[in-house]
DNA sequence: CATTTAACCGACCTGCAAGTCGGTTCAGAT
DNA sequence: ATCTGAACCGACTTGCAGGTCGGTTAAATG
């Protein structure tokens, strides 16, 4: 008591820590499973099991099941969803190209044997529209980011005279958005080649019809 | 007897009747309450109480739920495709707009005030998709169909002149039915009339970057 | 050493929904 | 009139999964 508000005291700080690593291996196995059976069709014990954690550790860190997944969207799909699909589109250079790669590369299964899961937020937000509002909210918020962000990368790329004038910028990040939630949906044996390749290059053609017309000499 | 296979018996073929009625009646009103709520959050007794039926009803006609629901796959769901993205297909005109007019009119929430409901392909994909593979294999030889025909209409319109001849068929086919399904996923308030016609316009777009060149003078 | 408390355990509670089963109704056959 | 069986009823069984709760462990503190 020397009139200072204390320090956070280091064992405090500790079992913070191991809280904190506890919630994180929760949400990573959660992640994981959810996204390969489903979130109504997983029961905690199958994620718990696997941990060898009890309900007595999950109730301590989660409220419910709800509020658990609410913590895997915002804090790891969030995450994903900037990595793959928004970060990219910073650049200056011609964003058409930008998107076709970086969509190529959110269909991927999973990138070498790290975090070895797509991009799932199709799945989820099917899965939530009709039974769960809230999570479908969180996840609509994380299409309309990136819509937004793809809306303002199309139209930067229009002033940079990459893009025609007469495309509706809205409408094409739409599109994008759709025939990507749609080849999610095909994909169900992940990493179907074939599949990735029309999409890329079907991705590719409407693109071309997107760029301004050459003036004819 | 008189030596001849008698013929039907009018009364069995009553009591047939009054079991087909019934049966039809349960699968028409689980199409309707499975495409609101979903499947695995439907109860039998949702239905059945909107029906005044009782569980023994039920499980006089069908032997399981999801016997049920492969019922209502095979007769309603698999009617539905065809009369709205799969028929429509018969033309001998240009096949591009005959392809646009149909999946803007199978966007549509409902026609009439009858069978009020859209095109739920989707949705019933993903729910199954990680639950139940039979159900799930269905559902996929549906889509299957669709492409067999999006392929021949479009070969065709190839052959007719309407498509350019370096257009691959499979690959537009795919891409057609991935933003359709990624449609019926943004598309939660139903009738969303904004993105329905932000798809029409930019897959005219994308329709038109498939065109012939028009040969230059 | 005693005390406190975060982290965790696991048996139990509870609600829900699929599926069962013995019974009832009633139209038509004999 | 009686009988048969299809259609239907609804209380009950069963299993599952989310959530509860009293107890245990272990680390830090005094």
């Amino acid at each position: 008591m020397n009139g200072f508000i204390a320090p956070q005291n280091p064992n405090l700080m500790e079992t913070t820590l191991k809280s904190r690593e506890t919630m994180h291996r929760l949400c990573g196995k959660g992640l994981e499973i959810f996204n390969e059976k489903g979130y109504y069709n997983t029961s905690l014990d199958d994620i718990l099991n696997q941990l060898s954690l009890s309900k007595g550790a999950f109730y301590h860190h989660f409220k419910s099941k709800e509020d658990y997944f609410i913590s895997i969207v915002q804090n790891l799909i969030v995450q994903k969803v900037y990595a793959l699909l928004i970060e990219p589109l910073n650049t200056e250079e011609n964003p058409l190209p930008i998107i076709v790669e970086s969509l190529e590369n959110a269909l991927e299964p999973g990138k070498k044997n790290e975090m070895a899961y797509g991009f799932m937020l199709n799945d989820f937000l099917t899965e939530f529209n009709k039974r769960n509002e809230e999570i479908s909210g969180y996840l609509k918020d994380i299409l309309n980011v990136w819509e937004v962000n793809l809306v303002s990368v199309l139209k930067k790329g229009k002033l940079d005279g990459y893009i025609a004038r007469h495309v509706d910028c809205e409408g094409v990040a739409t599109y994008i958005i759709a025939s990507y939630l749609g080849m999610r949906s095909l994909m169900t044996d992940s990493s179907n080649r074939q599949l990735k390749y029309q999409y890329a290059q079907q991705l590719k053609h409407y693109f071309k019809s997107l760029e301004p017309q050459p003036v004819m000499a």
